[in-house]
DNA sequence: GCATTTGACTTTATTAATGAAAGGAGTTAA
DNA sequence: TTAACTCCTTTCATTAATAAAGTCAAATGC
Protein backbone atom coordinates (compact mmCIF):
# COMPACT_ATOMS: atom_id res chain seq x y z
CA UNK A 1 0.00 0.00 0.00
CA UNK A 2 3.00 2.86 0.78
CA UNK A 3 5.75 2.25 -0.74
CA UNK A 4 9.13 3.52 -1.02
CA UNK A 5 8.09 6.73 -2.80
CA UNK A 6 5.27 7.46 -0.52
CA UNK A 7 7.91 7.36 2.42
CA UNK A 8 10.38 9.47 0.55
CA UNK A 9 7.27 12.11 0.45
CA UNK A 10 6.74 11.92 4.00
CA UNK A 11 9.78 12.68 4.60
CA UNK A 12 10.30 15.23 2.45
CA UNK A 13 7.27 16.52 3.78
CA UNK A 14 8.27 16.02 7.35
CA UNK A 15 11.39 18.31 6.44
CA UNK A 16 9.31 21.07 4.28
CA UNK A 17 5.65 20.98 4.12
CA UNK A 18 5.30 24.02 1.52
CA UNK A 19 7.40 22.35 -1.33
CA UNK A 20 5.70 22.60 -4.66
CA UNK A 21 4.02 19.40 -6.13
CA UNK A 22 6.61 20.01 -9.04
CA UNK A 23 9.77 20.93 -6.28
CA UNK A 24 8.09 17.51 -4.50
CA UNK A 25 8.34 15.79 -7.60
CA UNK A 26 11.77 16.41 -8.91
CA UNK A 27 13.17 14.74 -5.32
CA UNK A 28 11.30 11.61 -5.94
CA UNK A 29 11.79 11.82 -9.48
CA UNK A 30 7.86 11.89 -10.81
CA UNK A 31 5.96 14.60 -12.28
CA UNK A 32 4.07 17.40 -10.56
CA UNK A 33 0.84 15.96 -11.33
CA UNK A 34 1.77 12.17 -10.04
CA UNK A 35 3.18 13.16 -7.08
CA UNK A 36 0.28 15.56 -5.89
CA UNK A 37 -2.20 12.24 -6.42
CA UNK A 38 -0.08 10.26 -4.22
CA UNK A 39 -0.26 13.22 -1.70
CA UNK A 40 -3.64 12.98 -2.23
CA UNK A 41 -3.86 9.64 -1.26
CA UNK A 42 -1.83 9.64 1.60
CA UNK A 43 -4.12 12.30 3.28
CA UNK A 44 -7.37 9.94 2.27
CA UNK A 45 -5.87 7.21 3.81
CA UNK A 46 -5.27 9.09 6.85
CA UNK A 47 -0.98 8.99 6.74
CA UNK A 48 -0.57 13.01 6.85
CA UNK A 49 -2.66 13.70 8.94
CA UNK A 50 -2.06 17.52 8.53
CA UNK A 51 0.22 20.51 7.54
CA UNK A 52 1.51 22.77 10.65
CA UNK A 53 4.01 24.97 11.43
CA UNK A 54 7.70 24.41 13.96
CA UNK A 55 7.32 27.61 16.04
CA UNK A 56 10.14 28.94 18.08
CA UNK A 57 8.55 29.56 21.62
CA UNK A 58 11.26 31.40 23.49
CA UNK A 59 10.91 34.14 20.62
CA UNK A 60 7.02 34.36 21.44
CA UNK A 61 8.37 34.94 25.04
CA UNK A 62 7.67 31.17 26.41
CA UNK A 63 11.45 30.16 27.97
CA UNK A 64 10.40 27.39 30.35
CA UNK A 65 9.86 23.87 28.28
CA UNK A 66 8.82 21.17 31.14
CA UNK A 67 7.54 17.88 31.38
CA UNK A 68 5.48 17.06 34.66
CA UNK A 69 4.48 13.49 35.27
CA UNK A 70 0.46 14.09 37.01
CA UNK A 71 -0.05 11.16 40.15
CA UNK A 72 -4.10 11.95 40.90
CA UNK A 73 -4.11 11.23 44.27
CA UNK A 74 -8.12 9.45 43.15
CA UNK A 75 -9.04 7.49 40.58
CA UNK A 76 -11.13 10.75 40.00
CA UNK A 77 -9.59 12.98 37.25
CA UNK A 78 -12.13 15.27 36.42
CA UNK A 79 -10.90 18.01 38.46
CA UNK A 80 -6.81 17.69 37.04
CA UNK A 81 -8.72 17.36 33.19
CA UNK A 82 -10.68 20.62 33.65
CA UNK A 83 -7.95 22.51 35.39
CA UNK A 84 -5.33 22.14 32.67
CA UNK A 85 -8.52 22.81 29.91
CA UNK A 86 -8.24 26.37 31.87
CA UNK A 87 -4.90 26.68 31.40
CA UNK A 88 -4.18 26.12 27.26
CA UNK A 89 -2.16 28.17 26.77
CA UNK A 90 0.76 26.97 29.12
CA UNK A 91 -0.27 23.30 27.93
CA UNK A 92 1.67 21.94 24.22
CA UNK A 93 0.19 17.52 24.57
CA UNK A 94 -1.56 15.89 27.68
CA UNK A 95 -0.64 12.08 27.00
CA UNK A 96 -2.15 9.44 29.47
CA UNK A 97 0.16 6.95 30.47
CA UNK A 98 0.75 3.80 32.03
CA UNK A 99 3.67 3.76 34.53
CA UNK A 100 4.93 6.12 36.37
CA UNK A 101 2.09 8.50 36.67
CA UNK A 102 -1.72 8.51 35.19
CA UNK A 103 -0.48 11.64 32.73
CA UNK A 104 2.11 13.58 31.14
CA UNK A 105 1.60 16.71 30.70
CA UNK A 106 4.16 19.01 27.69
CA UNK A 107 3.81 22.46 28.60
CA UNK A 108 5.37 25.73 28.10
CA UNK A 109 5.88 29.02 30.61
CA UNK A 110 7.09 32.39 30.14
CA UNK A 111 9.02 32.25 33.09
CA UNK A 112 9.82 30.18 36.51
CA UNK A 113 7.29 32.68 38.42
CA UNK A 114 4.29 31.67 36.17
CA UNK A 115 5.26 28.00 36.01
CA UNK A 116 5.60 28.63 40.06
CA UNK A 117 1.88 29.95 39.94
CA UNK A 118 0.93 26.91 37.90
CA UNK A 119 2.29 24.12 40.07
CA UNK A 120 0.52 25.86 42.98
CA UNK A 121 -2.72 25.54 41.28
CA UNK A 122 -1.88 22.22 40.15
CA UNK A 123 -1.31 20.92 43.35
CA UNK A 124 -4.74 21.31 44.75
CA UNK A 125 -5.52 18.42 42.04
CA UNK A 126 -2.40 16.42 41.64
CA UNK A 127 0.90 15.59 43.05
CA UNK A 128 3.41 15.91 40.34
CA UNK A 129 7.24 15.52 39.48
CA UNK A 130 8.81 18.15 37.76
CA UNK A 131 11.32 17.64 34.69
CA UNK A 132 12.33 20.94 32.90
CA UNK A 133 14.25 20.83 29.54
CA UNK A 134 17.36 21.77 28.99
CA UNK A 135 17.87 20.92 25.79
CA UNK A 136 16.65 19.02 22.75
CA UNK B 1 7.38 43.39 16.87
CA UNK B 2 4.67 40.75 16.83
CA UNK B 3 1.75 42.36 16.66
CA UNK B 4 -2.25 40.54 16.98
CA UNK B 5 -1.86 39.81 13.05
CA UNK B 6 1.20 37.77 13.15
CA UNK B 7 -0.43 35.62 16.01
CA UNK B 8 -3.36 34.84 14.05
CA UNK B 9 -0.92 33.88 11.36
CA UNK B 10 1.13 31.55 13.17
CA UNK B 11 -2.22 30.18 14.49
CA UNK B 12 -4.00 29.87 11.32
CA UNK B 13 -0.52 28.25 9.54
CA UNK B 14 -0.30 26.03 12.87
CA UNK B 15 -3.42 24.27 11.93
CA UNK B 16 -2.70 23.94 7.82
CA UNK B 17 0.86 25.56 6.67
CA UNK B 18 -0.25 24.85 3.16
CA UNK B 19 -2.58 27.24 3.01
CA UNK B 20 -2.10 29.67 0.11
CA UNK B 21 -0.67 33.40 0.64
CA UNK B 22 -4.35 34.52 -0.53
CA UNK B 23 -6.31 32.22 1.53
CA UNK B 24 -4.49 32.74 4.47
CA UNK B 25 -4.89 36.55 3.81
CA UNK B 26 -8.42 36.50 3.87
CA UNK B 27 -8.16 34.44 7.11
CA UNK B 28 -6.53 37.64 8.78
CA UNK B 29 -7.73 40.41 6.62
CA UNK B 30 -4.85 41.05 4.05
CA UNK B 31 -4.32 40.54 0.88
CA UNK B 32 -1.92 37.96 -0.64
CA UNK B 33 1.29 39.94 -0.95
CA UNK B 34 0.44 42.02 2.12
CA UNK B 35 0.49 38.59 4.10
CA UNK B 36 3.07 36.82 2.42
CA UNK B 37 6.07 39.42 3.48
CA UNK B 38 5.06 39.38 6.86
CA UNK B 39 5.07 34.86 6.92
CA UNK B 40 8.99 35.86 5.20
CA UNK B 41 9.51 38.09 8.39
CA UNK B 42 8.60 35.45 10.67
CA UNK B 43 10.39 33.35 8.78
CA UNK B 44 13.86 35.70 8.89
CA UNK B 45 13.30 36.50 12.77
CA UNK B 46 13.08 32.75 13.58
CA UNK B 47 9.68 32.85 14.90
CA UNK B 48 8.53 29.91 12.03
CA UNK B 49 11.40 27.29 12.15
CA UNK B 50 9.97 25.73 9.82
CA UNK B 51 6.87 23.50 7.75
CA UNK B 52 5.76 20.05 8.49
CA UNK B 53 3.38 17.18 8.63
CA UNK B 54 1.69 15.63 11.04
CA UNK B 55 1.85 11.79 10.62
CA UNK B 56 0.03 8.62 12.01
CA UNK B 57 2.49 6.45 13.02
CA UNK B 58 -0.03 3.75 13.50
CA UNK B 59 -1.04 3.73 10.07
CA UNK B 60 2.97 3.45 9.12
CA UNK B 61 2.94 0.23 11.22
CA UNK B 62 4.43 2.37 14.71
CA UNK B 63 1.80 1.37 16.90
CA UNK B 64 3.70 1.98 20.74
CA UNK B 65 4.41 5.16 21.93
CA UNK B 66 6.66 5.56 24.64
CA UNK B 67 8.43 8.07 26.82
CA UNK B 68 11.58 6.61 28.63
CA UNK B 69 13.75 8.46 31.25
CA UNK B 70 16.74 7.51 31.36
CA UNK B 71 19.06 7.77 34.01
CA UNK B 72 22.66 7.11 33.35
CA UNK B 73 24.35 5.29 36.04
CA UNK B 74 27.88 7.43 35.17
CA UNK B 75 28.41 11.36 34.42
CA UNK B 76 29.73 10.08 30.81
CA UNK B 77 26.77 9.65 28.69
CA UNK B 78 28.65 9.27 25.51
CA UNK B 79 27.49 5.62 25.07
CA UNK B 80 24.09 6.77 25.53
CA UNK B 81 23.91 9.23 23.24
CA UNK B 82 25.73 6.90 20.48
CA UNK B 83 23.46 4.34 21.06
CA UNK B 84 20.10 6.27 20.60
CA UNK B 85 22.20 7.87 17.57
CA UNK B 86 21.88 4.07 15.92
CA UNK B 87 18.18 3.54 16.96
CA UNK B 88 17.48 6.72 15.02
CA UNK B 89 14.36 4.74 13.34
CA UNK B 90 12.35 4.73 16.74
CA UNK B 91 13.25 8.25 18.11
CA UNK B 92 11.24 11.10 17.80
CA UNK B 93 12.93 13.25 20.88
CA UNK B 94 15.72 13.20 23.40
CA UNK B 95 15.32 15.91 25.74
CA UNK B 96 18.34 16.70 27.89
CA UNK B 97 16.43 17.50 31.71
CA UNK B 98 16.92 18.47 34.91
CA UNK B 99 14.89 16.74 37.37
CA UNK B 100 13.99 13.09 37.61
CA UNK B 101 16.77 11.93 35.37
CA UNK B 102 19.27 13.19 32.82
CA UNK B 103 17.12 13.12 29.10
CA UNK B 104 13.57 12.11 28.64
CA UNK B 105 13.66 9.88 25.37
CA UNK B 106 10.42 10.31 22.75
CA UNK B 107 9.91 7.07 21.32
CA UNK B 108 7.67 4.59 19.13
CA UNK B 109 7.86 0.90 17.99
CA UNK B 110 5.88 -1.02 15.84
CA UNK B 111 5.76 -3.74 18.42
CA UNK B 112 6.13 -4.52 22.22
CA UNK B 113 8.33 -7.20 21.12
CA UNK B 114 10.75 -4.32 19.73
CA UNK B 115 10.60 -2.57 22.39
CA UNK B 116 11.54 -5.00 24.85
CA UNK B 117 14.11 -5.61 22.42
CA UNK B 118 15.44 -2.06 22.41
CA UNK B 119 15.26 -1.67 26.57
CA UNK B 120 17.29 -4.55 26.96
CA UNK B 121 19.83 -3.06 24.43
CA UNK B 122 19.60 0.15 26.12
CA UNK B 123 20.02 -1.31 29.21
CA UNK B 124 23.88 -1.69 29.01
CA UNK B 125 24.30 1.88 28.82
CA UNK B 126 21.17 3.61 31.24
CA UNK B 127 18.45 2.27 33.65
CA UNK B 128 15.33 3.45 32.59
CA UNK B 129 11.82 4.34 33.58
CA UNK B 130 9.21 3.64 30.88
CA UNK B 131 5.82 5.44 30.34
CA UNK B 132 3.75 3.82 27.13
CA UNK B 133 1.22 6.59 25.95
CA UNK B 134 -2.34 5.34 25.89
CA UNK B 135 -3.99 8.37 24.82
CA UNK B 136 -3.50 12.11 23.66
C1' DG C 1 3.86 74.03 10.81
C1' DC C 2 5.10 71.90 6.79
C1' DA C 3 7.86 68.88 3.96
C1' DT C 4 10.03 64.45 4.04
C1' DT C 5 10.75 59.96 5.24
C1' DT C 6 9.28 55.55 6.54
C1' DG C 7 6.51 51.46 6.83
C1' DA C 8 2.70 48.81 5.68
C1' DC C 9 -0.47 48.09 2.62
C1' DT C 10 -3.01 47.61 -2.21
C1' DT C 11 -3.04 47.26 -7.10
C1' DT C 12 -1.25 45.65 -11.35
C1' DA C 13 1.18 42.66 -14.41
C1' DT C 14 4.20 38.91 -15.19
C1' DT C 15 5.69 34.39 -14.02
C1' DA C 16 4.87 29.97 -12.10
C1' DA C 17 2.11 26.30 -10.01
C1' DT C 18 -2.09 23.76 -9.67
C1' DG C 19 -5.51 20.69 -11.32
C1' DA C 20 -8.36 18.59 -14.87
C1' DA C 21 -8.37 15.86 -19.01
C1' DA C 22 -6.46 12.93 -22.39
C1' DG C 23 -3.39 9.47 -23.60
C1' DG C 24 0.34 5.84 -23.13
C1' DA C 25 2.98 1.95 -21.01
C1' DG C 26 3.08 -1.98 -18.16
C1' DT C 27 0.48 -5.56 -15.46
C1' DT C 28 -3.08 -8.78 -14.45
C1' DA C 29 -6.72 -11.78 -15.58
C1' DA C 30 -10.28 -13.74 -18.52
C1' DT D 1 -5.21 -11.88 -27.50
C1' DT D 2 -7.80 -8.64 -25.50
C1' DA D 3 -9.95 -6.07 -21.82
C1' DA D 4 -9.54 -3.71 -17.63
C1' DC D 5 -6.72 -1.49 -14.36
C1' DT D 6 -3.04 1.21 -12.40
C1' DC D 7 0.19 4.58 -12.58
C1' DC D 8 2.33 7.62 -14.93
C1' DT D 9 3.27 11.78 -18.46
C1' DT D 10 1.83 15.48 -21.34
C1' DT D 11 -0.98 19.34 -22.32
C1' DC D 12 -3.73 23.20 -21.26
C1' DA D 13 -6.86 26.24 -18.69
C1' DT D 14 -7.25 28.27 -14.29
C1' DT D 15 -5.41 30.13 -10.28
C1' DA D 16 -1.77 31.69 -7.18
C1' DA D 17 2.82 33.71 -6.27
C1' DT D 18 5.92 37.41 -6.86
C1' DA D 19 7.99 41.66 -8.27
C1' DA D 20 7.21 46.47 -9.08
C1' DA D 21 4.78 50.59 -8.72
C1' DG D 22 1.69 53.43 -6.38
C1' DT D 23 -1.19 54.94 -2.11
C1' DC D 24 -1.81 56.37 2.44
C1' DA D 25 -0.97 57.49 7.23
C1' DA D 26 2.03 58.17 10.89
C1' DA D 27 6.45 59.56 12.47
C1' DT D 28 10.58 62.45 11.87
C1' DG D 29 13.20 66.50 11.03
C1' DC D 30 13.95 71.27 9.68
Amino acid sequence: MIDNTDMRILNELSMNSRLTMKELGKKVHLTGPAVSTRVAKLEEQGVIEGYSIKVNQVKLGYFVHAFITIITESTYHQPYLSFIKMQKQYIINNYKISGDGCYLLECKFPSNEILNDFLNDLNEHANYKLSIIIDI
